[in-house]
DNA sequence: TAACCAACTTGATATAGATCAAGTTTTGCA
DNA sequence: TGCAAAACTTGATCTATATCAAGTTGGTTA
């Protein structure tokens, strides 16, 4: 049987589900927690929080004690230079923690803003320290651990690469996000403009379309408006290396 | 008086120093252990180890349930590509936990490799889960997180910025760390070669030595040998950005 | 449904920094 | 202490990608 047809698709919207059925909830929710227990958390941790398009999820220098899980939808994170200049220093889509880099002073460091239509829930850190559940500490330090990764490949594919290969591997990195999260593998909606793109690679957006063209032409992807085909995606993955 | 009196010379070997009189003793060892307990760990962890320079700490794959905290000398942590290409990731002075990275999937993801003669004492993740030290796992967490926000910082320096903003920020944030942790502000030994200052920065070695060169020429920096000083130092800020 | 604005594309030209080349200086070892 | 290898520097040339320019396409709103 085709593992396609159990996967959600990127396209339409999703249904809220209960904190006891979230695929997110080790890290949510301090494990010991059964289902009566969950309940009784205040509503703000229970409930997703919409944002329309160009909300503001938080902003530098915001106290901020929580960490938030993208349930749907994408956000950008940037920082915006003493020129005014925005940087993009991270895209998150649905599965994605984010908010991790602000528990050490207990302030944004970034600006955090919806791409779209989103759903967040917001963790509060105290419930995750109030007790001795180390048990969840741990699952929070892999997690941690693991962004450290993640923004260690972010650079290496960044620095000292060509255009093509950053493209690439961005769009690999996506499509195997979104896989690990239910998603189809090889089509899927591109939430972010081609100049959001640019930044976040250090490209200029005239480079990132001539490579999206490019790749078109040889027959690795194929766009129509924002949804992204992946038609190659063996000679994508050796692109990306 | 001077501060400059009582800081510790960057270019003299330091005396190890005990368990209890250390600086990182908040992360190494569980805050609860009185000095007469700190004895009983094993050797190990209490005795920081020599490495002579090109030594190798870790490898990647291998498998990795500890951090390390560099009580002299530096380090570097690289990545290997399939091509056979290095790519160095961080360096590491004294003062610095590495290996944080690691901790999601319990093996080294990265190559670290001793610069110059240095210490290292290896702290045993175990020993922190052992027990619900919730303080020491708040530590580590403020750790991780703050590691994540370096590694976000290094990213915007490298990405859309000129050589010389790079090579200026570069100097700056050893200048910082080194300050921070003790030394001299504005001279210090570089313990990286150019090529290795080039690799991490993303530029080719020609181009770093003609940065300096030009922040030589601006009596901005001077060097000697591998000495480095900053004679305009908030020329070298505003550069940096 | 028009019409406006933002996003995207494609082409022409400019340039920062890579690469190639040929020294000079420094380091480390015998 | 001297010599070889490695590190560094400087100059000349090349190139990938930025920048500038001028469209086209698509999405949103009246």
């Amino acid at each position: 049987m085709c593992r396609m047809n159990h996967r959600r698709s990127e396209l339409g919207m999703r249904n809220p589900i209960q904190c006891n059925q979230c695929s997110m909830q080790s890290i949510c929710v301090p494990a010991g927690l059964v289902s009566s227990e969950i309940d009784k958390l205040d509503k703000s941790s229970r409930e997703p929080h919409v944002y329309s398009k160009r909300d503001m999820v938080y902003s530098p220098d915001q106290p901020l004690n929580s960490l938030f899980a993208v349930k749907s939808g994408s956000v950008k994170c940037y920082t915006i230079d003493s020129e005014g200049k925005q940087q993009i220093t991270s895209f998150h889509l649905t599965g994605d923690i984010i908010g991790m880099e602000s528990i050490s002073n207990g302030a944004a460091v970034t600006y955090c803003e919806a791409m779209e239509t989103s759903m967040l829930c917001e963790i509060k850190l105290n419930r995750l320290f109030a007790q001795n559940f180390t048990g969840v500490d741990k699952n929070l330090l892999r997690l941690l651990s693991h962004r450290i990764g993640q923004r260690n490949t972010h650079y290496l594919n960044v620095v000292n690469t060509t255009a093509e290969q950053r493209v690439a591997s961005f769009i690999m990195g996506l499509s195997d996000h979104l896989y690990e999260h239910g998603f189809s593998r090889h089509e899927f909606k591109l939430p972010m403009t081609r100049t959001d793109i640019a930044n976040y690679l250090g490209l200029a957006v005239e480079t990132v379309s001539r490579v999206f063209s490019s790749l078109k032409q040889k027959d690795i992807i194929d766009t129509k408006q924002s949804i992204l085909f992946i038609q190659a995606p063996a000679e994508l993955k050796q692109m990306a290396n």
